[in-house]
RNA sequence: CGGGAGGUAGUUCAGCCCGGUAGAAUACCUGGUUUGGGACCAGGGGGUCGCAGGUUCGAAUCCUGUCCUCCCGACCA
């Protein structure tokens, strides 16, 4: 058992660590914080990359690429935003190496000094912007819908894989408006289809909410989030979208002629997801045997894993699962035969498991003579012998109910740790015992979120969408307040 | 960036204290027997001991520096 994960149980961190390098999805690289996706973890990534490039053109928005490098003077612009991003910035001050004299490889060329450094973007907003004021002259020019498929680069003290890492792969979507109310609708349009991407196709339910300005992105107006729950209680914050008001606008000068030619700043958008949603996907469903992944965004399906004694044997079963694979491709379905003969069948079993591939057919010299195969789904460990007869329509409609049941699961699992406290005492009892989320009064104020954040670590995930108005009082300060928010201790 | 731990075969680790030409298990290759939950027998290949200096007749082992990783903390998505 060479390759025993990590209970959750003994090291949550070290299970996690486990999952993501021996179920092939990364591996730690040569530089500091950076991290190697590997073949089988960027399929996934492409998975949900595709589906999100989807969703974001059929709500009309279309893709560009701007540069990687931002002037050091575009950064300064705006000066919150500078002010929340000049701690982890990657500068690049020469353009040349050379011969080291001494012998020492190559070095830097002294003389090969950048006039303007240049910042690797930690995000696009500066450059797009700088960008749009070109693009932009009346308001027949608007709205404009760009979303940008890219790396970018924060330079973290502290990264772990996928969750934090000094560079990530992400979108970054980047919208004009006329109005302000145009530009509101779209932030919450985007964060709607986060939402919508998370629970169908990631099976990771996810709270809708609005940030405190402590948590608000550096540069915003509002920023939106939705956040998801890991298995040991923390929370995860999954995607964002931003209302910019006119900030980068007036940063960047980019004034438009409405219809009464009136020269007016533009509204603007952002928001953005990252690979560190693959994070939350392995935290939230995986187990102690391996990853768990929702079928609609898994690489592999289905795997089909021939039981067999002799050539005669692999020869009959070679036929049938020919017939197998071609009805599953015709679905659709991602498909794959593991005929390999060194390994046994047993370790195939274990090693798809730690892969989290959803559904495993066996077929043996039984299962032909009987016309059935052994179907096994890795969400709940079930194995049933089922009639050939219409196997692929069958697969098709499991892959479907497991989908639905490991969101269904998480859903139960997120509901059960939301819990609803009124003094200090119960609030920081259920941080510490329960974990989760736990919905209470706050004041309002910067500072008592502060104090709260200092005393317990917990800080406010978002003020839900949903929330319901309701009288109370602040459970640190005692104030009045008008409604709960959302607490948890945070990735 | 501070505190702690670690880096030796593809992998997991022993060897280091007390310096003397590098080991186990597993994986890999060959042959055979096997195959319904991580097979067995026999034979075989594989490591500049993270990297760079230093001490020494001799360094995986001692000293210095440096890089990468893990855990905890501060900071952040």
């Amino acid at each position: 058992m060479a390759e025993a994960i990590t209970s959750r149980e003994q090291d949550y961190s070290q299970w996690y660590n486990d999952l993501i390098l021996k179920g092939g999805l990364a591996d730690y690289s040569a530089v500091r914080g950076c991290m190697v996706i590997k073949p089988y973890g960027f399929a996934l990534w492409e998975n949900m990359r595709d589906q999100l490039d989807r969703m974001f053109k059929e709500t009309g928005h279309v893709n560009a690429y701007f540069p990687l490098f931002i002037p050091k003077s575009f950064l300064s612009r705006e000066a919150a935003h500078v002010e929340g991003f000049a701690k982890e910035c990657a500068v690049v001050t020469h353009y040349r190496l050379k011969n080291d004299p001494n012998g020492g490889g190559v070095v830097v060329d002294p003389e090969a000094k950048l006039e303007e450094e240049l910042i690797v973007r930690p995000t696009s907003e500066t450059i797009i912007w700088n960008t749009y004021k070109d693009w932009i002259q009346s308001y027949r020019d608007l709205p404009i819908l760009v979303n940008q498929w890219a790396n970018v680069v924060r330079w973290e003290m502290r990264t772990r894989l996928f969750l934090r890492t000094a560079e990530f792969l992400w979108q970054e979507g980047h919208t004009a408006h006329a109005t302000a109310d145009e530009a509101v609708i779209e932030t919450r349009k985007m964060l709607d289809v986060y939402a919508q991407f998370a629970e169908e196709w990631m099976a990771v339910p996810v709270i809708k909410g609005v940030k405190t300005a402590n948590e608000r992105f550096a540069g915003a107006v509002d920023t939106y989030c939705i956040e998801a729950l890991m298995q040991d209680g923390k929370a995860l914050q999954a995607g964002t979208s931003h209302f910019l008001g006119q900030n980068f606008a007036k940063a960047f000068d980019v004034k438009f002629s409405d219809k009464e030619n009136k020269l007016e700043y533009v509204w603007a958008t952002s928001w953005g997801v990252s690979t560190r949603l693959i994070g939350g996907l392995v935290m939230a469903h995986s187990d102690d045997q391996g990853l768990i992944l929702p079928p609609k965004i898994a690489p592999l399906q289905v795997v089909i894993v021939p039981i067999f004694k002799n050539d005669v044997e692999k020869g009959m079963i070679d036929n049938k699962v020919a017939e197998i694979i071609q009805n599953l491709k015709d679905l659709g379905i991602r498909v794959k035969y593991d005929d390999q003969d060194n390994v046994r069948p047993g370790w195939k079993f274990a090693e798809y498991e730690l892969k989290g591939v959803p559904v495993r057919m066996a077929i043996g010299p039984r299962d032909l003579s009987n016309n059935v195969v052994e179907i096994a789904r890795r969400d709940t460990k079930q194995k049933q012998s089922v009639t050939m007869d219409g196997i692929a329509f069958y697969v098709q409609a499991l892959l479907d109910e497991i989908q639905l049941n490991i969101f269904e699961k998480a859903r139960r699992y997120r509901d059960e740790h939301i819990t609803r406290v009124n003094t200090w005492d119960e609030f920081v009892e259920t941080l510490q015992n329960k974990g989760g989320f736990v919905s209470a009064h706050w004041d309002g104020t910067a500072e008592t979120e502060e104090e709260i954040k200092t005393k317990t670590k917990a800080t406010i995930r978002c003020i839900p969408l949903d929330n319901e108005p309701e009288e109370g009082t602040c459970i640190l300060t005692g104030k009045p307040s008008t409604q709960r928010v959302l607490f948890a201790l945070a990735y």
